[in-house]
DNA sequence: CTCTACGAATTTTTT
DNA sequence: ATTCGTAGAG
């Protein structure tokens, strides 16, 4: 039985799966199999341990790592991991407050505000209390409230200096905010893991409790934790409880956000017990491992890990000096054109870049060149506009008292109510310590408005009442969703300009109402009966719209988005100074090095093949500079570095409409491939990207030549 | 109150 | 370049 855990992995792994319960810290190189240790212990721990996976905590930092090791374990178990307590810190934290909401004196109907609904909290914080936005900026501001919850630091906390009247601001508008999201029933992701932390601390019982529950915590990557996680995990640990840490000091690519290495050292304090190495890796070969062990061998105070395999040296790294930004993109393109002859697959190529700015050229040369590809990041679906809009509807419906979905629609789509009656609300509100809602409500009712903003006000007002009232009758929640989108004027809004933008808007909220039933669905599967409330934090916490990834299309990313992933063919590109490492960078030695373990995880993303790459001259906004090749490329071994010369073919332009299909098969799940060439009849000709759903609802990526990217719907090009 | 036009700013971003 | 926020006109 236990054979089937131990199947496949190396004697340090093994060490690291079997241990006794005990607090463990292990230090996990790039490649070294740090998920497998991970998910294989769980499986002992409850297999040969006894360890009922409810008295397991097992936190990540993302969903998608939580959501692969729960699959994992399963999988090993051959069962499914009931009551395993097992996500990120901010959906645990949101987990613990929804339970114990009164303990942490919320109420029960809280929402989670993301950033964006943060910014726009501080941002009207500093109208009302009559601040000059260019002294203090929102985004400072916003910077300085998350730094300080993140150290689990209160407004009330902090110490003021008389003299320091600009930074005596700083928390008065803290304390302001803190104040806000209290009436408001509001908390930003730092507050959820505060707040929690908070609970246990102050309620004895409560932590007795957990701490009884969790005989067992463990924790992925490590090397992101900041102050206020750690204190987090700390409060969980009882004189009983085991610890097992997991993460790779050189990897940690998160500073900028308060993660702090120093945990690890902590930790050891702290919790000490036994510290395992894996420095075995499986993932790339001994020239890509010689070429970023001694990039990062530059950084100083490392815990001290060499990476080794005992695979193939394999091909050398192959540097290509471009021209500029295009010559370089066009390099990328011709070498996967190569690569693909030689039969690799595009899912296994990864293009990762310093900055998203850098996507536009190497997609277009990509696009020139008909390779399909998938751009990773940028703006998530639940950051839209007019999916935000729709979820302040939502939100609204729930809690009136929500000031930070109030602002956002109470004029949008715009019904008259200007900037004059709001500020008069905000004033309102604010003297009686009451939410927007309330102040309007009080308003109306004392009729000291001008007849023409009364109306626009009761309106709004009226709109409100009857969304509530929907959300109170019993309706399923995709018909919620249905009916709150329809009645909220949104649907009608967009559909009024009739151009392309706009009809994408639309598409996005009938998208959106999908995504509620699809979410629906998937709590219903799990035994829940899903509130709205319950789809609002799914919409805050998880983001990210997790697709497959098995279409065929080269993968584009930034470095910090590559993080954990790995591909058998990785471009490196935009090696220059002030781009990579980051001009800002450039003075501070913590920074420089942070750029290098970017670096250093950028390259150990390769299994076989590496290419790195600079520009002499990068356009980057308006101008075109020549730039030094990155100091990062001097730090590889010259004996593992090959430069290549790029034989081009004199007029090797790819035509962009040669091979144009148009397909008409009824059999449309099997007609369409990534990369074919269609015609649509209003907007041209396009390269299919991606594909996306089954059946009548299957849409397609297409990318325009004339007017961009736009889903379409699959069934529009099969007329039956 | 709303819309348009002009000027400033611009790493990375798991939640 | 492109996006975003503010100022001023309609």
């Amino acid at each position: 039985m236990s054979q089937a855990l131990l199947e496949n992995l190396n004697p340090v792994q093994i060490e690291a799966v079997t241990a006794p319960a005990e607090h463990l810290l292990i230090l996990a190189g790039a490649g070294s199999g740090k998920t497998r240790v991970l998910v294989h212990r769980m499986a002992w721990l409850v297999q040969e341990l006894s360890i009922h996976p409810h008295q397991i905590l097992a936190v990540t930092f993302t969903n998608k790592a939580a959501r692969e090791i729960k699959e994992r374990v399963e999988h090993l178990l051959h069962i499914p991991a009931e009551g395993l307590w097992l996500g990120t810190f901010h959906s645990l934290s949101h987990r613990l407050l929804r339970i114990h909401y009164e303990a942490a004196q919320l109420p029960q109907n809280f929402v989670v505000l993301d950033s964006d609904d943060q910014l726009r909290l501080v941002k009207r914080i500093v109208k009302t209390m009559n601040l000059d936005d260019k002294h203090y900026e929102p985004q400072k501001l916003q910077n300085f409230i998350n730094h300080h919850k993140d150290r689990a630091e209160r407004s009330t906390q902090l110490k003021i200096n008389e003299r320091d009247y600009y930074k005596k601001t700083f928390v008065e508008v803290y304390q302001q905010y803190e104040l806000l999201c209290q009436q408001n029933g509001c908390v930003d992701f730092a507050e959820l893991l505060l707040r929690s932390f908070e609970l246990l601390r102050d309620q004895a019982p409560l932590r007795l409790l957990y701490q009884q529950r969790f005989q067992h915590v463990l924790v992925d990557e490590f090397q992101d934790t900041n102050t206020l996680q750690y204190l987090w995990l700390k409060m969980l640990m009882g004189a009983d409880n085991k610890l097992m840490v997991v993460g790779d000091d050189d990897q940690s690519i998160y500073g900028w956000r308060g993660a702090k290495i120093e945990n690890i050292h902590k930790v050891q304090k702290d919790f000490p017990g036994k510290i395992i190495r894996l420095e075995q890796n499986y993932r790339s070969t001994q020239n890509i491992l010689n070429a970023a062990n001694a990039v990062i061998d530059n950084n100083q105070g490392r815990l001290g890990k060499e990476l080794w395999t005992d695979g193939v040296m394999g091909e050398p790294i192959y540097l290509y000096s471009a021209f500029n930004e295009l010559d370089e993109a066009r390099f990328v393109a011709d070498r996967i054109k190569e690569l693909q002859k030689q039969h690799y697959d595009l899912k296994d190529i990864a293009i990762l870049y310093r900055a998203n700015a850098q996507s536009r050229v190497l997609e277009g040369a990509l696009l020139q060149a008909r390779i399909p590809y998938r751009v990773y990041g940028g703006l998530r679906f639940f950051d839209r506009a007019e999916i935000k809009n729709a979820l302040a509807y939502l939100r609204l419906s729930m809690n009136p008292h929500d000031d930070v979905a109030f602002e956002r629609i109470v004029n949008f789509p715009t019904r008259g109510i200007g900037e004059r009656s709001l500020i008069f609300l905000r004033e309102n509100a604010k003297q009686k310590k009451i939410s927007l809602w309330q102040a309007l409500k009080d308003e109306l009712q004392q009729n000291i408005l001008g007849a023409r903003a009364a109306n626009a006000l009761k309106e709004f007002y009226y709109l409100v009442l009857e969304l509530s009232d929907l959300v109170q009758k019993e309706h399923s929640l995709v018909e919620q969703a249905e009916l709150l989108i329809k009645k909220s004027g949104l649907l009608e809004h967009y559909q009024a300009e009739s151009d392309d933008i706009n009809q994408g808007r639309v598409e996005n909220l009938e998208e959106l109402i999908n995504a509620v039933g699809e979410f629906t669905y998937l709590q219903q599967k799990e035994g829940l009966m899903p509130h709205l409330n319950d789809f609002l934090a799914h919409a805050a916490l998880e983001s990210s719209v997790d697709r497959a990834t098995d279409y065929q299309a080269v993968q584009m990313m930034t470095l910090h988005a590559a993080k954990g992933l790995e591909f058998p063919c990785v471009f490196l590109v935009g090696f220059e100074d002030e781009l990579f490492p980051a001009r800002a960078a450039d003075e501070d030695p913590t920074r420089l090095e942070e750029e290098r373990r970017l670096c250093y995880v950028g390259m150990t993303r390769a299994m076989k093949l590496l290419f790195m790459s600079y520009a002499e001259n990068r356009r980057l906004y308006a101008e075109s500079k020549p730039h030094m090749p990155s100091r990062f490329l001097t730090e590889i071994p010259k004996a593992i570095l090959t430069p290549i010369r790029f034989q081009k073919e004199p007029s090797t332009r790819y035509a962009f409409n040669s091979h144009t299909v148009t397909p008409s098969s009824a059999m449309y799940q099997a007609a369409f491939k990534i990369g074919q060439m269609l015609q649509h009849p209003k907007f041209g000709e396009g390269m299919i990207l991606q594909q996306e759903g089954m059946g009548e609802h299957a849409r397609l990526q297409i990318k325009f030549k004339d007017v961009g990217v736009k889903w379409i719907m699959a069934s529009f090009f099969n007329p039956n």
